[in-house]
DNA sequence: AAATAAACTTTGATTAATCAAAGTCTAATT
DNA sequence: AATTAGACTTTGATTAATCAAAGTTTATTT
């Protein structure tokens, strides 16, 4: 049975290659995210290629194997589904949720785990507007797109919030910037690096383009949408 | 903060002192409940010692200090108020939430478990009508009679069932022997080592001592009541 | 009182995960 | 080509939890 540590290891991995052109992690990235110093996260991802969870090309970084992924995209959905269960069923707040789930996803086992995906009315997406995956492994495909990609007069529906950051959730809840929100594109100002948004039907706002970014979007009409979304360092 | 392991040695340490006459728990029984052998148990014994838990006197036992006590009731909490979730929100079986609990017990966090004691309604007992200690550590008090201690004509309500494993429990369940059923003594027979109970209004059982011994009852009615129950090895 | 069995403690080793600090490599200047 | 900054890897040590096996104590027979 892998530990709790492999398995964050491996959804971090997951995630981090999900947000990379190449696919390949690099260290620094492993251990920035799992809050390690770098020689930590060499050891434990050479110790992972050991079990066949990862291949890992010294000074290049490292990708999951089939059965990595596997396993990272189980933690995923884990996680994403007590997330759900936190704020449905318990009413926690949004930007407290992560931690907790952070937690509960390595004790929960696979038999519970469906019987909450059951008690949820297997839901697809978590509060943040993040797929689940099912229980076979599989994403539900998200937009690539961000508020960042829209143009003035285009609207659009917010998919998710890519940053779960207490901080930025209560900035994003104060304002309505929650998973189906309509948005529409007032003014873009490219060197103040600003943009002026509607919010619903009568709330305007302004935010830079960092912000922007962590907002994923469907376009739902006005104009065309301008490039793809770029990873986004999260 | 302790760890799960840590978390684990005071839980059962709690459990075992309510079952003993001195409150002091031996080696053996600390190695035999946590699966480890006897010199692991004193190491950690000792450890246990050192961060203020338990007091620890070589060769007699152990024995809970105030604060081992207060961590040991809050796991205990933790456990039933899960228990009790599993079984009834997520409709688990009977024999198989132990285990589940086990785990999931060290990974929630006070505040979840309070909602989660909100959503389940604050309840008092668990699924095998053992007593949930409130958030302030309290116990409600449990009766000290089994069915053993019952005589014959006397009637009682179950409260609780004092053998969690799978086997038991579904025999239990089997034969409606559960929390809150009414039980009536037709025949006792301590040489045949032998008593025919009524369960609920029609049905009729035939248990051994040992099994009498595992329900522990409130009396409701018939005659007196024989002798107090004796600490029970489960 | 001696022998024995049972329970307990000690000792030395192991595994997983981690860090600090020293060493090495790569890529980008100069 | 030499230098240098930054990223990465290696090394040696540490901590928590565990076991096996050897040693010690206590209680029970004989």
């Amino acid at each position: 049975m892998p530990s709790s540590t492999v398995e964050n290891y491996l959804k971090e991995i997951l995630v981090e290659s999900i947000h990379s052109e190449s696919g390949l992690v690099s260290m620094g990235k492993i251990a920035e995210c799992l809050q390690v110093t770098p020689g930590t996260a060499t050891t434990m991802v050479k110790g992972l290629e050991k079990k066949g969870w990862v291949n890992y090309r010294p000074r290049q970084g490292v990708k999951l194997t089939t059965s990595g992924r596997k396993l990272g995209m189980s933690m995923l959905r884990r996680h994403r589904l007590l997330e759900t269960f936190l704020v449905e069923t318990l009413d926690l707040d949004w930007g407290e949720i992560h931690d907790e789930a952070e937690e509960l996803e390595h004790a929960i086992s696979e038999k519970v785990l469906e019987k909450l995906d059951e008690f949820l009315g297997r839901p697809t997406h978590d509060p943040h507007g993040d797929p689940i995956p099912t229980s076979k492994g599989k994403m539900p495909e998200a937009s690539d797109l961000s508020l960042l990609d829209c143009a003035v007069g285009q609207t659009a529906k917010i998919e998710s919030i890519q940053d779960q950051s207490r901080e930025f959730l209560k900035f994003a809840r104060k304002n309505k910037l929650l998973p189906g929100s309509k948005i529409e594109v007032i003014q873009l100002d490219r060197i103040a690096d600003t943009m002026q948004i509607k919010v619903g039907l009568k709330s305007f706002l302004n935010i830079g383009s960092k912000t922007a970014e962590k907002i994923v979007v469907h376009r739902s009409g006005g104009m065309e949408q301008k490039k793809k979304r770029l990873p986004t360092k999260i």
